[in-house]
DNA sequence: CTGTTAGCGCTTTCAG
DNA sequence: CTGAAAGCGCTAACAG
């Protein structure tokens, strides 16, 4: 069954196709009558226009990349739902990618987002050293990007945060109050906003309380999970072992609880542990997760609202603005029984 | 910075845009050398072939829809993933829809497809009793749809399902060979094939096991949460409670441990629960819930693989295959201590 | 109010 | 081997 389009229908009605066109898109210059019988035929034969026809001739696809490490972690899924909500509000195409952290794919794709297959992208950034350049030709092609959660220091662009340095300070804070004195950092090595910007936290709350930091106490991860692990180990089987470990990944902190298992290490009376993180069956967990917890869906919903506000806008200019959401400490027996 | 197209290629280079076009397809009939230079350029200017000019003309996208319920799902997200690769791998694009298990929004989004926008359709289907003649549109259409693991009885295409009976059989066996003589199965009020074929699963072990089902032991659930829990309740609360819970939805597990909590009945000792399940941390929880763990990644990837492969050949067209990945049954001490 | 026309950028005959 | 030309389906001047 062929699809019927704007040729078949002024075929059908007698009318040109440029009449259609324009009774289809309620133009002022069509007559009432024209666009009754018009719609009519539209609808009977369920005309739905070519996206890529117009696409081509208006040069522009009301299509959004969303570009981000992984989907299967709770943070990314809710905010793809965020993001989705407003798309298919705004009558926007969502086409998503996934560089599984890899910041080579992640620039491959970036240069493929220069076709004009996109109006603009919504980005989390990768992990990984290389350069931004990728990000900046996009920019300066004129393809507005909004970064969420994750960006490069230094972009100009706008971005939707959660108060990462604010909420890793709670955390710690939290941790420092319910008497630990030798708290352990899991990180990352990279320079994402993130890492730094947790860590940054985290020795604030240090400084606060007068806790000199050792450096025993940063324990930077890769993507190596199995080499995680064995640091995590290490650093538990230590002669003055940590009694409180924060993780501003998910991730390591189970890898933390499993750890905890195999060496016989109770939590949260020897160990307390903290993460950002999303889970949502965090407090069915034994001992239940405390977790700083972002606004997952509200970013999402956000950094789409903000692209497609620019997308609207002449010349597709982005502002830089910033806009923090912030994140909640959920504070559960892990964290927070003294015994 | 505009993008650059063929016609500026052309320009740049001396040549007509049809040669830069042909040498860029590698055609037999540009000379190598013209090639190169073609070639040359293209790599310094970064030049980005426009998808919509080429889809509209070759009349297929290389882009495929993703309709599912829902993402932030530890199936369905590991299925994009696997989804995802593929498309990657064969240079497709992905574009994804939300029904949020509403099927008139299912139904929409099927009715946009119509439009040319995707050559293919990857989809779950949402819950709801509707009609589905959206699904039998789009293959009229010829485009073609391959379903992962939630389909629709009755419609001819190509399906990737898990062996949903079989390993329900094989969960509730396990639950009887642990001494459970009370089962209470939560399902969901839908004919979509996931929730007929465990219930199936289900009832075929009872009877094997010469243990007549009655009516309690079913408990249909909807989509309605609080709801959902009441019925849990209502049910955990019965003077012959039941002794074991096997939850077809991952969702009415997670429920089940709250009333349990609340109830103060104790897992496994009183309860014993195993549930269709993705959640990676599930040996974390308290006490570990039992899984039957669906191959997503796998069917993901399988499920993309098949509707590659038949967009592939000419005329789209597409097998009724079945292709069943099965699952594995977890069993951990939520259902099989019998302490 | 309606129709004609000229493209959007690309592919693909068909002539040279 | 190279180029001219037509056209994918749609939109947007511009003429009538």
């Amino acid at each position: 069954m062929e699809p019927i389009n704007l040729k078949g229908l002024a075929a059908q009605l007698g009318i040109s196709i440029s009449s259609v066109s324009k009774a289809l898109r309620d133009s002022h210059e069509i007559s009432p009558e024209t666009k009754d019988r018009v719609r009519a035929l539209a609808r009977e034969l369920n005309y739905q226009p070519n996206p890529y026809a117009s696409s081509l001739r208006k040069q522009k696809s009301k299509t959004i990349a969303v570009v981000i490490p992984e989907v299967a972690n709770h943070f990314f899924s809710l905010a793809i739902n965020g993001i989705e909500s407003i798309a298919q509000e705004r009558d926007y195409h969502v086409l998503i990618y996934l560089t599984h952290e890899d910041t080579a794919k992640e620039a491959a794709i970036c240069k493929h987002l220069l076709s004009g297959r996109v109006d603009g992208v919504l980005m989390s950034a990768s992990m990984g050293a290389s350069s931004h350049d990728h990000i900046q030709e996009l920019l300066l092609h004129n393809i507005p990007i909004v970064f969420f959660d994750r960006n490069w220091p230094g972009i100009e662009t706008a971005k939707i945060m959660t108060n990462d340095r604010e909420s890793a300070f709670g955390a710690t804070e939290h941790l420092i109050q319910n008497g630990c004195k030798n708290i352990l950092f899991l990180s990352l090595t990279s320079s994402l906003n993130i890492n730094t910007d947790r860590l940054e936290g985290f020795k604030e709350a240090l400084i606060k309380y007068n806790q000199p930091l050792r450096r025993s106490q940063l324990i930077m991860c890769d993507l190596d999970d199995e080499m995680n692990q064995k640091r995590i180990r290490r650093a538990l089987m230590r002669n003055n072992r940590p009694d409180a470990i924060f993780s501003s990944i998910e991730k390591m902190a189970l890898t933390t609880y499993e750890v905890c298992r195999e060496l016989g290490i109770r939590i949260p009376a020897d160990l307390k542990i903290i993460c950002f993180s999303n889970m949502s069956s965090a407090h069915l967990m034994h001992p239940p997760l405390s977790t700083v917890r972002q606004p997952a869906f509200e970013m999402g919903k956000q950094a789409a609202s903000v692209l497609f506000r620019s997308l609207e806008k002449k010349g597709r200019y982005i502002s830089n603005e910033e806009i923090v959401v912030p994140s909640t400490l959920i504070a559960r027996e892990s964290s927070s029984l003294s015994k």
